[in-house]
DNA sequence: GTAGACATGTAACCAGTTACATGATTTC
DNA sequence: GAAATCATGTAACTGGTTACATGTCTAC
């Protein structure tokens, strides 16, 4: 999960671990991570080579396309610093190669051709029970990697899912409803909405995206429509 | 968490383990647990003096007002089976003290007293960075053992926690929204709608709640009124 | 020269999971 | 007596967490 995550992020832009917990952290409420998982999960990634270091301080380098990979930090203190510490080689080992002989200084990571397929293979195949709320709030979010049948696929694999638990959730009526304690109940009746509307809100996004591209077609999709048909409400 | 709904159903029934997850599992589609996390809590609890066993197969033992603690299995094979691995000795061992000699026959744990004020504790004060979606489920669910000034608290803890996340996704607005992909536009305005609604529900319950008892006070409470309102829709 | 933000990392723990092993009892 | 179901349990693993330790750089 996590380690999708942070591929996903690494294909728009070099970045090193804690930009990535603010980016990731900006990908929902319930997205926040911890360095002490975040940074095992980037070494870990690095040993299977499904992303490479750029060295210390080294950023985007040959990488004219991409964006300068550290530009909404907002801050100027470490920005700088890293900076510095990479191109001068900063205060021990100054006389070295030039830079990287210090620890504790940026890492800027980038994705690997291996681990551009590792993401796509693990964005597409769901796991087999079904994913859950976060996995699939976290495929949706990359779901413009994938190409429009894998999209297609995700969106009612998951309407189905909730369907199911929908029908589950009338079909206990009744007797056993009117067993439980009126929190409880209350409870279940504001679950089984929310269900609802998520299934009618999948239906949307489905929609939108038959209409998009009805198999392999013609269009270029108008670039500014929402899948969700909402617009303008800021 | 998990310790916390095996006390919260220990404190209506004594009931075996494997029963124990039959009724975990109707408390919401979020809480399935596995027999490799339940057994092991249910020996925590034991060792920590919450639960106490009543050995195999001694069923309800004591405890007239109860209900006869294996009621709605709907099973008919394993329910008589330890019935009479209990009453008559079974198969080996037959000669014996007359039960209990077996291993592999249903174990029917009671909550203790000190069990229960454990599970008080634990409903009544949250976690400090207040409770998930999974956790306030579960102390909603129990909430009516909690006296009414700490299940209103509850309810206004959960309340302030999302309309501050609710607060957080509306500043998020113009340019940022902008920026998104139209898919994470959409689930992220979807999010927005659903934590709305959450927290409208939530008013429904603390008002009904307040209407309720108004502190300590008069008015006996009308006996069939839902907190949130809902009624007959069966 | 020290307070504070930026940045990386490790160790111990936690709350669950899956896969496996075992056994009791009923039903055919 | 074999298959199905009920029932309890252990071991290894998973995917994170918190608390801690360390270092780099800026600003004052």
């Amino acid at each position: 999960m996590l380690e999708i995550a942070i591929l996903g992020l690494l294909k728009e832009q070099d970045l090193h671990g804690y930009e990535l917990r603010k980016r990731l952290g900006e990908l929902g409420p319930a997205s926040r991570v911890s360095f002490g998982s975040l940074y095992p999960a980037l070494n870990r990634l690095q040993r299977g080579g499904l992303v490479e270091s750029l060295g210390r301080g080294e950023v985007g380098r040959g990488e004219e396309g991409r964006a300068p990979a550290s530009p909404a930090t907002g801050s100027m203190a470490g920005e700088a610093a890293a900076f510095r510490a990479g191109r001068r080689g900063g205060g021990r080992g100054s006389g070295r190669s030039g830079r990287a002989r210090s620890s504790r200084v940026r890492k800027v990571y980038r994705i690997t051709p291996r681990g551009e397929d590792h993401f796509r293979d693990h964005l597409t195949r769901s796991p087999a029970g079904g994913d859950d709320e976060r996995s699939f709030g976290l495929r949706l979010v990359f779901c413009r990697y994938l190409d429009p049948v894998d999209r297609l696929a995700l969106l009612e694999r998951r309407r189905a899912q909730l369907a199911a638990r929908l029908a589950a959730a009338r079909a206990t009526s009744g007797r056993q409803r009117s067993r439980m304690d009126p929190y409880t109940r209350s409870l279940v009746e504001h679950d089984t909405e929310s269900v609802a509307r998520d299934v009618s809100w999948l239906d949307d996004l489905i929609a939108s995206e038959r209409a998009r591209g009805p198999l392999e077609t013609t269009r270029p999709p108008a670039p500014t429509a929402s899948p969700s048909g909402a617009q303008g409400t800021d």
